[in-house]
RNA sequence: GUGGAUGUAGCUCAGUUGGCAGAGCACCGGGUUGUGGCCCCGGUGGCCGUGGGUUCAAAUCCCUCCAUCCACCCCA
């Protein structure tokens, strides 16, 4: 094989994209009954967007990026996440100004440079909402609940929905403080990993997975008994929120997230049935990083739901994504084909899905190829009925068999 | 970046102690059927991932590289 596509970059083939359309159909529909509008961003961005956007010493920024320099020495990135396009868009175009909350969502690929697996891929794609305006919690509330009914409304169950509070920026540096001194204090018994973000992303301990850390890091201060007041209240009631909309969730004080941007809010919704790439979709609130990316002070929300993902979930009804046929047009012959030609145009302007055999093929294989396509409607226009000016119109359901002049074929469109 | 597994027909995969390259599905042709589905017969289709090595003989054993998958890591 001389030329095959990039690792982790995959080609989506029908009937998968059938699956896809079906998923962005379901968001578009909830974003809409949420008052969200589309905004499409570049796939490429300056650099220092995303390493002063989501962090210097986050791995995303540190070694997944796909960068290059372009001929004036300026170094570009493919995103490797929404957020801080859609928040350097909402600064640039002013859309602060307008006032108000803005709530925009997008939909598109995503490029890290990762080693792939399971649910994992270099170009991935993401459906993406941002609330920009709103310190919540009733926005924070909405927008658990909107990733949840998109879930609910694409037809998956089975997930759990984990929630945390990270601490805003008067309480969290304080958390950081005093979480760093415990990290150091048993330094001993940290892996190599860990010892590397005690120092970095202190937080980030929670996420380790070997077990030897996580019995140590068991009796470590956690961030809920630091929180400030105002954020224990504003957690308290996202909570009454998410309770009196019936939503059942985990709270999880080890939910950290890998960008620097999050604060207060964090949420993830996950599954056991992926392996590893447990998360489905994952947000929270980032109060800072208007003002960061040079905007105003305005707080915001957001999340990101993994379409890779989301559709693996889905993967066992792929096969009712096939493309059919309403009418499958069997022209035997080259003057047959050229009479059925521009009906076939009409009916297709009339909205019907028609099909027909392109070379020259026997009755039964014609047939047979409908059948496959499950065609309602064979139209048969054989030599004999081409003299007479009609076309034989058989029901494959029912068999039925009738002729009709080729003039009132267009007319099927109308019966089916 | 680290570890493990796997590469054989378009797809899913068999292939024994090394001995002529296989099946099912799909595709093409034929039979049967009221003209398709079911059934029957036949056919096309392979550098056995790549390059080397061992051997009279390699899909099979050894090494190289490439690719894919899974896990670590990270995250959606």
């Amino acid at each position: 094989m001389e030329f095959i596509s990039i690792k982790g970059f995959k080609d989506i083939l029908p009937p998968e994209t059938g699956l896809w359309q079906k998923i962005e159909e379901c968001a578009r529909r909830v974003f809409s009954s949420f008052g969200f509008l589309e905004i499409r961003t570049p796939i490429m961005e300056f650099t220092d967007l995303f390493s002063r956007g989501i962090g210097q010493e986050t791995d995303i920024v540190s070694k997944e990026m796909y960068t290059l320099t372009d001929s004036k020495g300026r170094g570009m990135a493919l995103r490797p996440e929404a957020t801080a396009s859609v928040v350097r868009a909402y600064v640039q175009n002013g859309l602060h100004e307008a006032g108000g909350v803005q709530k925009l969502f997008s939909i598109g690929p995503m490029f890290r440079h990762e080693r792939p697996q399971k649910g994992r891929l270099r170009q991935f794609h993401q459906i993406n909402a941002e609330l920009l305006g709103d310190p919540g919690p009733l926005s924070d509330a909405e927008m658990v609940l909107m990733a949840m009914t998109i879930f609910e409304a694409i037809g998956i169950g089975g997930l759990t929905l984990c929630i945390n509070s990270l601490g805003c920026a008067s309480c969290r540096p304080g958390y950081r403080n005093i979480l760093k001194d415990y990290l150091s204090g048993i330094k001993g018994s940290l892996c190599a990993d860990c010892r590397r973000r005690a120092e970095l992303n202190p937080l980030r301990v929670f996420d380790c997975k070997v077990d030897s850390c996580k019995e140590a890091i068991a009796g470590a201060p956690s961030i809920s008994a630091h929180l400030c007041s105002g954020c224990v209240d504003h957690f308290d009631k996202v909570r009454s929120y998410l309770d009196i909309s019936k939503l059942s969730y985990k709270i999880n004080p080890n939910l950290v997230r890998g960008l620097d941007y999050y604060c207060k809010t964090t949420f993830e919704i996950q599954t056991d049935r992926l392996g590893s790439q447990n998360a489905v979709a994952g947000g929270g609130r980032y109060d800072g990083l208007v003002k960061i990316l040079g905007g105003p002070e305005q707080p915001a929300i957001g999340f990101a739901m993994g379409m890779e993902r989301v559709a693996a979930l889905l993967e066992d009804t792929v096969k009712d994504y096939f493309y059919g046929a309403d009418i499958f047009v069997a022209a035997l012959g080259e003057a047959s084909k050229s009479r059925i030609f521009p009906i076939i145009a009409d009916l297709r302007k009339k909205g019907m899905r028609v099909e027909m055999e392109y070379g020259e093929k026997g009755l039964k294989a014609q047939l047979k190829r409908a059948d496959k396509l499950k065609a309602r409607r064979v139209i048969i226009l054989g030599e004999e009925e081409l003299k007479r000016g009609e076309a034989i119109v058989r029901d494959m359901g029912t068999k039925a068999q009738e002729a009709l002049p080729l003039d009132q074929i267009v007319n099927l469109a109308g019966r089916l």
